[in-house]
DNA sequence: CGTAACCTGACACCAGGCTGAAGAGATTTC
DNA sequence: GAAATCTCTTCAGCCTGGTGTCAGGTTACG
């Protein structure tokens, strides 16, 4: 899937692109509304991820332009909790859905996911790995023939790896999806997670790269 | 069975007529209101959808005119989150069932196939789960052989569990399916909803899977 | 064999979930 | 139009199980 993600922050900007990249999704990422407009103009983007507390405050318009085009591309418009107001007149304007400053990136990640399916109309598939059967979109794990169920940190854990199959993942990736930005941890909790993972999913699941990280197989 | 599907975006469009297709109905895509209006005078459809959000902004009247011609074709009318108006007054004008967008279009799949089957006089089919047996399309649900009655809330909460039966589906989710898009509230409604919902229908109705949401079983 | 990296059982703590109660509306009844 | 009933929303206090941490054991690698 094609992603425009519309965000002046750099840092919390270049967050969201990875994570969505990680998620598997071609992203452009664009900091300014006539860059924007330009890439909208050119490029058939499937999704569009739009901050409307861009300085020049323009966001909105950018969304009301799109729709009196009649382009449906579905957009998902963030804004600060404070901002109300510009949350709901974003959502008259033609909004899918939206998030709200500060959010969690697996808060992101699942929306974006669900707002794609939705256009898409495809069932979110089951991966299969080993005898593992996993389902993002449901939020179902069965092993075997039986469901097991996670916990909320454990699933962020296999989602993490499981979005990454094939490839290592290192213990502060998946810190990362555990402690949405900035809460810092000093403990093994990973190693634990990664533990807890094996005891409910199979001991093969997840194989250790010491001194790397962990993987799943593809 | 054959379908009326009036719809002016023509990527969403096209997928919904696939999907309607792929089900084995009989479809025919008018892009504008004068064009639909031909059609109907001219072949007897059995389901008609609807979209309100056209430009010209007379899908509302086309539904008003079937009715008033006495056709009771079923209409299925779709809206944006935000028409909450529209909505009400579509189904005040003779819409049988309405489609919030972006929908799953399994979802609509399944709403098509609940109208055809109302249509054509055979009951719909009762969902049962565990001792709870659940008639969607009439609104009727029985606990072990006495029916229960729900409130307008709690019903909305038990839809959405029901229809996504198998998944976990977040308090956010539930959240969206009992205000109107975008509202915030400021409580554990939704907890106490399912405690309801627990207390009318059995305590092993609903699974919390903590930090991730609740579960009906499939 | 020594060391660093990793694994995992145990445990205290507290965030998240549950539910009874109660007030405010809304709706119905008389 | 007042009373009675039903529904919605919020809150507070209780309770549970998820979470982070650590310690001691195990494994890989030079």
């Amino acid at each position: 899937m094609r992603v425009l993600l519309i965000e002046d922050d750099y840092v919390l900007g270049g967050a969201i692109r990875d994570h969505i990249a990680a998620s598997g999704h071609g992203v452009d990422w664009m900091k300014r509304i006539d860059e924007a407009k330009l890439a909208l103009a050119n490029v058939a983007y499937e999704l569009v991820l739009l901050d409307l507390n861009l300085p020049d405050g323009r966001g909105l318009d950018l969304l009301r332009e799109l729709r009196a085009a009649l382009n449906r591309v579905p957009v998902i418009i963030t804004t600060a909790q404070d901002q109300i107001a510009v949350r709901i007149e974003g959502l008259n304007s033609g909004a899918d859905d939206y998030l709200v400053k500060p959010f969690d990136l697996s808060e992101m990640s699942a929306r974006v996911s669900a707002v794609a399916r939705r256009y898409a109309g495809n069932p979110s598939p089951a991966i299969s790995i080993g005898p593992v059967s996993i389902d993002l979109g449901r939020k179902i794990v069965i092993v075997g023939d039986k469901p097991a169920t996670l916990t909320g940190r454990e699933w962020a854990v296999l989602e993490r790896l499981v979005r990454h199959r094939g490839a290592i993942v290192t213990k502060g990736e998946i810190e990362d999806s555990l402690y949405a930005f900035g809460a810092e941890i000093e403990s093994n909790a990973v190693e634990v997670y990664i533990s807890r993972l094996r005891k409910k999913l199979g001991r093969d699941f997840v194989s250790t790269a010491r001194g790397l990280g962990y993987q799943v197989e593809a």
